[in-house]
DNA sequence: TGCTTATTTGGTTATATTGCCAAATAGACA
DNA sequence: TGTCTATTTGGCAATATAACCAAATAAGCA
């Protein structure tokens, strides 16, 4: 693999890293459903405010979503609705296991 | 988050997280064009066997790439094709990164 | 059986990630 | 200006990941 190619999977991997954390997926799920700040976030998701705040920074650093300062508060929103696509195939992904485990009891 | 939200989470971003790493998408790419036996792709990767064997061990567990064993060599296939549209959002991120990039130069 | 090749697994070390608390920063408003 | 709220950042400890080497396993063949 020489330096070219191995730079464009680094960068592509950097993009997927970011998604790669439950809390992540869910914020990015809501984001697609409506603007949010921290600390509404921070409650769902039942987690310290700073905790969301740096997986918000670890989405935003590599453009998947957006902030808004408003006031005192920052919303964030989706900015790359496609990364939504990944949901049907990582059930995809599921679904076929399921039923490969479902074989092996039938 | 409740708890059978968090699962949910949990599950989605296992997969999603064995596709996170430069080298594994370099071998899912790969895969998807042909079965590859661990040995060559030791060789395309630049990496030790053993370090190889684990990545495609990784993406075997979730359910993305399928084994064949074949005298002495063992052949791995992408299992799950949905897994390669990945691509294509994750290069619509980096454009649209670019993008802004060029913003701010222009 | 004994040898060779392909692969996997155990062990170890280095590095990265995660989550919380505490402290720093930024904006709104009295 | 001082205070309050929302957010971010520094520091730290716990955990997870990644890579290599070496050893174990599995399959084919003399």
């Amino acid at each position: 693999m020489n330096r070219k190619t191995k730079a464009k999977y680094e960068a592509r991997a950097a993009i997927i890293k970011a998604l790669a954390h439950p809390t992540r997926l869910f914020i990015v799920d809501h984001l697609a459903k409506e603007k949010t700040c921290v600390c509404i976030l921070s409650k769902m998701v039942g987690a310290d405010m700073s905790t969301v705040s740096r997986h918000l920074s670890i989405l935003k650093s590599v453009g998947i979503i957006e902030d808004e300062k408003v006031g005192p508060q920052v919303f964030y929103h989706l900015k790359v609705p496609c990364v939504l696509n990944f949901f049907g195939c990582v059930e995809a992904v599921m679904k076929s296991n399921a039923e490969a485990q479902m074989e092996l009891v039938r």
